[in-house]
DNA sequence: CAAACTAGTTTGTATAATAAACTAGTTTAC
DNA sequence: GTAAACTAGTTTATTATACAAACTAGTTTG
């Protein structure tokens, strides 16, 4: 019970912040999203999609796919099998307080 | 479902912080608890459990009932009505990530 | 009477998230 | 053909935050 309780404190900070959290969940439930797409569904500015990509990139969890389409460049992301089993333990350490009803 | 992403970026952050999770976990299941308790069950130092402490009480969502012991203080914390609805909300907004499989 | 304990508060540092401004090129409307 | 708007971001600066460590103040135990 109290080892539960200590899955809380090793949550991964760098999914458990909410805005990337709704970025992990986005790409989560696609193959790959571009910039536009993630800018629209997450709500945030330009700037903070631009950092938290950054980091989760830096984390190894999503990677960046840069080509043109035409003479536009076009960016997608998608989550790398490293940022699948992360989110997944996230959700696992997660559950553990969600998932116990208290009342 | 872009419904249940937007919930996510407007989940309480009193409550989401790792060790507030953790203290707000634990005195859900419990009447109350006091200070050497929270303590050693969260493993957070003292200066900073009486931080979060202090930040959940002015969110309103614990109360503290300082009393003495023959000459010594003691404090039991215990969860309000706003704090055990305040943490049901926010394990519902959770929901939407922890609910759906990706895979 | 000194060390250890209860129950914290205060302070200083380092990390962080956020918004706003900026960059650089492309496309569309007038 | 040029100004406005769009794509796709990066950089910068401000603010907030968490955290550890030091401090306070009284009490109890050896």
């Amino acid at each position: 019970m109290s080892a539960s309780i200590q899955n809380l404190s090793g949550l991964d900070r760098v999914i458990h912040e909410p805005a990337r959290l709704m970025l992990v969940t986005l790409l989560s439930a696609v193959e790959s999203a571009d910039f536009l797409y993630l800018l629209k569904e997450s709500d945030l500015t330009k700037g903070n999609l631009s950092v938290h990509l950054s980091k989760l990139e830096e984390a190894g969890y999503i990677e960046a796919e840069k080509t043109f389409r035409g003479k536009m460049p076009h960016t997608e992301y998608r989550l790398t099998s490293k940022g699948k089993s992360a989110f997944d333990q996230y959700r696992k350490n997660l559950s553990s307080v969600l998932g116990v009803k208290s009342k």
